[in-house]
DNA sequence: CAGTTATTTCAGTAATTACTGAAATTACGA
DNA sequence: TCGTAATTTCAGTAATTACTGAAATAACTG
């Protein structure tokens, strides 16, 4: 490997956090390679950066398109392939949280509802099918939040995220107040 | 393995999800099984429900107690442990979602802050930095937020959720009356 | 304390996943 | 059309991770 130390630790550490999830090392330091470098890359600039062979580079660069996280480019006169990530932030996550949603969340979600069809045939299995529901439910309430708010701008959602902090705070200041009239002894201070 | 089979597909699922995620697929199959199960279960039910050998049981719980995912409970008169799951699917969640960002979010706020405070050496660094700086910015707005989130109770925290919706929208409308008021051409209606 | 049961550890092996180099394919350009 | 550069595929191998059985340890009981 043969980059700036700087550049080097963050590549590294995104290979450690890729092994991490289902990703693997290599995706990860690909990912992290690009995100920092202000020109597209080809294929045989990745090489050489991170010493890996040219045949494990197509491949996760394949992985990173399947993932939308990686954005092709060319240049004019030359029928190389460029690799970039998008400059805005919010926009990977963004893209993160779908692909995630899709091959997570999904599935689960069609599966517990398959199941939920079912005949329970027992007392276990009726038991089963209820814990089932409540996560079902979860996730529900969670994916229709996300459906709300993954359509929102960058700058919109940045907003977003200061007043939910907001409204929660005010949540809890209208709950004290209520329960100062409810309750036996008045709570002390903060 | 010796399941109901309602239970079994649910347990079969998880198992995958678990090796998608870094999690392995017992340690999967164990969790889902402790979830669905009325009762507590000790060691060597789950050898017998899953299949497996009783040491890859051993680690594997040890395993989710590291994630807090897993109580451990003794019946009386008995000096096996026991173990389940918190009944409540949002206190779970919680969980997840702390042990996660432990795991995940801290260690990669913290590599980056360390780099953001060297000193760049040429061209490509700065703009590494300027790229880590904004990754760093979006991770904190992020934890800020949920460190505001995370202290809900279960009830509220499922009121922030379909709230959060709302407030979304009372955005977006807010968003078009604006621009009724400074764009040329007038929007379509919806 | 010796005996019994429960649990953990760990070296060895099995299974899976990651990576490589060579060959095949694709996409041009002359 | 042939030749060349770019990319992909894939069989084989390396590296990693998961799992097992046997042995060790721990925790109790009489």
């Amino acid at each position: 490997m043969n980059l700036p130390p700087l550049v080097q630790s963050f590549v590294l550490h995104f290979g450690e956090m890729g092994s991490r999830w289902g990703i693997n090392r290599t995706v990860g330091q690909i990912y992290a390679l690009l995100y920092v470098t202000p020109e597209p890359l080809n294929a045989d600039q990745i090489v050489e950066s991170l010493g890996i062979s040219r045949s494990n580079v197509s491949m996760s660069l394949r992985e990173l398109q399947a993932w939308n996280l990686v954005l092709l480019k060319h240049l004019p006169d030359d029928r190389r392939d460029f690799f970039t990530t998008p400059d805005d932030v919010w926009q990977i996550l963004r893209t993160l949280a779908e692909e995630r949603k899709k091959r997570e969340v999904d599935p689960t979600l069609s599966v517990l509802r398959e199941i939920l069809m079912q005949q329970p045939a027992s007392d276990a299995e009726r038991h089963a099918q209820e814990r089932m529901a409540e996560m079902h439910g979860l996730i529900e309430r969670l994916t229709t939040w996300y459906d709300d708010v993954k359509k929102l701008e960058t700058d919109r959602l940045a907003t977003l995220l200061t007043l939910g902090a907001k409204v929660t705070r005010l949540l809890e200041a209208k709950d004290k107040i209520v329960s100062l009239g409810r309750t036996k002894r008045s709570p002390d201070k903060a």
